[in-house]
DNA sequence: CCATCTAGTGAATCAGGGC
DNA sequence: AGCCCTGATTCACTAGATG
């Protein structure tokens, strides 16, 4: 079982790797006590500066509970970055010649983590977009949704060879085609989100089990050593027993790493467990009738009919119809036109293609094969 | 039509903009020679392959000396990193205060990009992802397939407000759900790829008029100037001309100005019919509450209530509404009496009328109907 | 036990205009 | 710059209660 090591990792070197424990401390002054060119793989989820303001709150009026935990904030961009530029040099020192890094962030902080990264000599591998299936949507409609986050996946120079990336698990984890770099997962909820003693969440930044999954499965190998020097909840340690792998958690707050350490206690590595995520055809993918003006198969301003020719809309630019006085969706305009409560535009709606009707959802089935 | 300016434009400054024409220059140039705060939106792709090192020119024109293997990697980082600087500095000239602006690359510049913008005062709104619905493989295995771009979508500082982003028709456009951040489009192929007369691809990044589509239509409205300096094979500016949009391109290369201006020389602008799109209640005519009362729809002395009846209020004369020692307006008293940090008067209060409630808002759509 | 409804929530740089 | 007022605004999913 994994064990907490005590803060005297600060200031004695370890001469040994503390393997599947979870070291207490300042994350630059326990990578420095660790050895050189010691673990092959590093998953840093750093803070991000948020750099939240007022509060929030959704069209209900409740309140957006946001990340507010002081370990976010910094003063400006210049002590955020010297903070990146510290633990990143002492990442790479541990880091076997061999290792890859992953960092997540994102818009907040990826660009300037990326920055420093790059200027330290890490060589970019992919940058990888987790894509969310359920984000928080942007509540005051004043942005697109905030959908995705972004790793960074780095060598620990251009000319490193012999690091480990599993082409053919990725690829049978993928439909037998190659695995892309970006990843459509969801958010950690539901009873994967870890909980302290009054019942709210342990941790305002948890990650899923499934992202660091594929992360571990991607990059290493059983028996591997995975560090994770902003430990936070655990994932990165949960998973990582799980598959077989040993890994290194450092971790300044201590109500963290008892969470975590419950956690990771409970996990049985012996299990052939498989996630909770299964790569499974999900539904026909949902095509709004904009995307077909934006590919350029309807044009603003072309006319759709009903089938027998007896309704008519003109189509505008941002994939609503027009006709007569009414304005709105395929649908909507579809039902009014009739009078109806209720139509589905794609079945209803033609195009005349030389006196014959053809179905608008012909272009959906076009563009639904398109995107897988 | 539009047409080509000579290079004068480099040594003297242009007292009018030149709309709708590809100025061809070098980038910093050409835009210090325009007039300050001018234009509303910039989109710019600029080179993104530090690999590419031959390519790469200072904002002065002259060459970036080929690479040797004494240099090491900073100082290339460093000679791109000053080409952005420069020149984002002279798009942020340009750009009026209300404007915003995108940014087009990949792994290997967008972190750098990103920094200097965030360094040199755009504020970022969103990071988007261009899903690449039919991405170039990983031909040796060795990697996840790179099936994305990122862009930046900034305003000109962190407090600027007033730029366009047209969330309903983003939203309509998007089967009523909000627009993301990460979009699945094609990559540029087939019949959209330019050819020179050779039969062989005009240019070598030649971006989809679908990505310049969702570009345009969110964040421009009909008649806005939309600035490219990197204007490459024109797809900023066909998309801007048949969206009813100006454009300016800067452009170095005869070669490409040519392929770009006979391509929209080609393009016939939409009509004013469907260049229409969804707006929301915020681009209506503001009705004062009072307005309801002068016109004899609402009476003094009425009660309100909200939907569920749990609360009421009663209408004065000034249009003000009382409820036990709350008074205020409509928005007040309805935020008050529920506790609310804030409330939207018209959709919150209703009036009974024979056992129905009816929201007063369908008075004010009365009103505004009545104004049209 | 199943179906249905209600409440809650997630790394968020989340308003705009007039004075 | 700062204050004040009006008034616009949410998606996917889970858990638990209710019928």
């Amino acid at each position: 079982m994994a064990s907490k090591v005590k803060s005297t990792a600060r200031s004695s070197a370890m001469s040994e790797l503390p393997l599947n424990k979870i070291v207490q401390g300042s994350c630059v002054d326990v990578l420095n006590s660790l050895p050189e060119k010691s673990v092959d793989v590093i998953f840093a989820d750093p803070p991000y500066n948020l750099q939240l303001k007022d509060d929030l709150h959704r069209p209900d009026n409740s309140k957006v509970d946001a990340v507010t935990d002081k370990w976010d904030q910094f003063s400006s961009f210049a002590a955020y970055d010297q903070f990146t530029n510290e633990w990143l040099e002492a990442a790479r020192r541990v880091l076997k010649d061999t290792g890859t890094i992953w960092v997540i962030g994102s818009y907040h902080n990826i660009f300037r983590v990326g920055y420093s990264m790059q200027n330290i000599g890490f060589w970019v591998l992919n940058d990888i977009v987790w894509r969310k299936s359920n984000p928080m949507p942007n509540f005051k409609g004043t942005r697109f949704t905030n959908a995705h986050e972004t790793m960074i996946w780095a060598s620990k120079s251009e000319n490193a060879k012999g690091f480990t990336f599993n082409y053919d698990a990725m690829k049978a984890m993928n439909d037998d085609t190659q695995m892309r770099s970006d990843w459509v997962l969801p958010i950690c909820a539901g009873k994967e989100r870890l909980q302290d003693d009054e019942g709210k969440k342990a941790h305002a930044t948890q990650k899923p089990e499934a992202l660091l999954y594929r992360v571990i499965m991607s990059s290493t190998k059983p028996g591997d050593v995975v560090l994770d020097p902003f430990f936070g909840s655990g994932t990165t340690g949960a998973v990582a027993k799980k598959l077989g792998r040993n890994f290194i958690g450092i971790e300044r707050e201590s109500r963290y790493i008892k969470v975590a350490q419950k956690r990771i206690d409970a996990i049985n590595p012996l299990e052939d467990e498989v996630l909770g995520y299964t790569q499974g055809k999900r539904a026909a993918p949902r095509v709004p009738f904009g995307s077909l003006i934006e590919r350029g198969m309807i044009k603003p301003g072309m006319v759709l009919k009903c089938s027998k020719g007896k309704y008519s809309a003109k189509v505008r630019t941002d994939g609503t119809l027009v006709s007569d006085d009414v304005k709105g969706s395929i649908h909507q305009v579809g039902a009014k036109v009739q009078g109806a409560p209720a139509c589905n535009g794609w079945t209803f709606w033609h195009i005349e293609n030389e006196g014959q009707m053809m179905s608008i959802d012909v272009f959906r089935q076009q563009v639904r094969a398109d995107i897988n």
